[in-house]
DNA sequence: GCATTACGGACTAATTCGGTCCCTTTTTAA
DNA sequence: TTAAAAAGGGACCGAATTAGTCCGTAATGC
């Protein structure tokens, strides 16, 4: 069905959830707030911490909040965070894998164009945007 | 890693083999000059021709050739043919399933923008242009 | 010191994916 | 008329991912 998973899915949903109330809030509260388990946040949110998409702060009190502005958060950015790089093919990849004809190989510029393109696409929308409501209201889907 | 199925390259790389040498063909044929196993090749190919990517000729002789010109053929409709409509989260797709609550879910609107990007950045390369050989050569990878 | 909370990783269940095989239908040609 | 060649449709199983849970450890505040 080529789309993100589910983990992806639901890290942004933290995100926006965490773009709109900027305070400093324990895993517990933001799985409260969103409905996401408990597990499967402090899960999201260790990876997301790596990649400091969002700031830790340890002990009593502690909690999560967002790293950077929303406005220079992008899609490509909360989805390479938890997938690991957008590479369409395994040919795109950084370490070359299975592939090792790259040179030889005359699909892989086109694969790398292809993958640009998407990066690209998805780095055109930003956290900012995902957390305001209903901008495109009554704009058909497609 | 935020990828194509192992199923769409493998189309891919028969479309592209079908895109060089216009001719009807069996899948036997192409199973051995692409070197991808007969089963799957068969897989594929009704898969292809169900979208119309390629048309069949049944009987002793028979075989697959390009069902359009491939420069018409994106790799969007090459993706979509195998994996089904591209749709990045499961809100977007055309059968609501889980959500349900789509007038009033306010990332939805934003999902389908993130989508249509996507969309239209797989639609911006030609199977005409995955054939060519080697046209980005010494273009670094991004 | 104790309660709270993040951190890191291991582990299991469930789902999806890749691949194979079967039988049926269509067509050509001997 | 029969046999061979080829696509069509679907069932099926094993393997690989993924989702989700749970554990102990480390840090911090009261």
């Amino acid at each position: 069905m080529f789309r993100i998973n589910r983990m992806t899915d639901y890290a942004v949903v933290l995100l926006v959830d965490m773009a709109r109330k900027r305070t400093v809030r324990s895993a517990q509260q933001i799985a409260a707030e969103t409905g996401v388990p408990l597990p499967t946040v402090s899960k999201i949110m260790k990876t997301l911490t790596r990649d400091g998409l969002v700031t830790s702060v340890r002990g009593a009190g502690g909690g999560y909040a967002l790293g950077r502005e929303p406005g220079v958060i992008t899609v490509a950015d909360m989805i390479q965070a938890v997938e690991g790089p957008i590479a369409l093919t395994s040919c795109v990849e950084e370490a070359e894998e299975e592939c090792g004809i790259e040179s030889l190989c005359p699909m892989h510029g086109h694969w790398t164009q292809v993958n640009t393109a998407v990066r690209g696409a998805l780095a055109t929308v930003s956290l900012a945007d995902m957390a305001a409501d209903q901008p495109m209201f009554g704009v058909p889907a497609q």
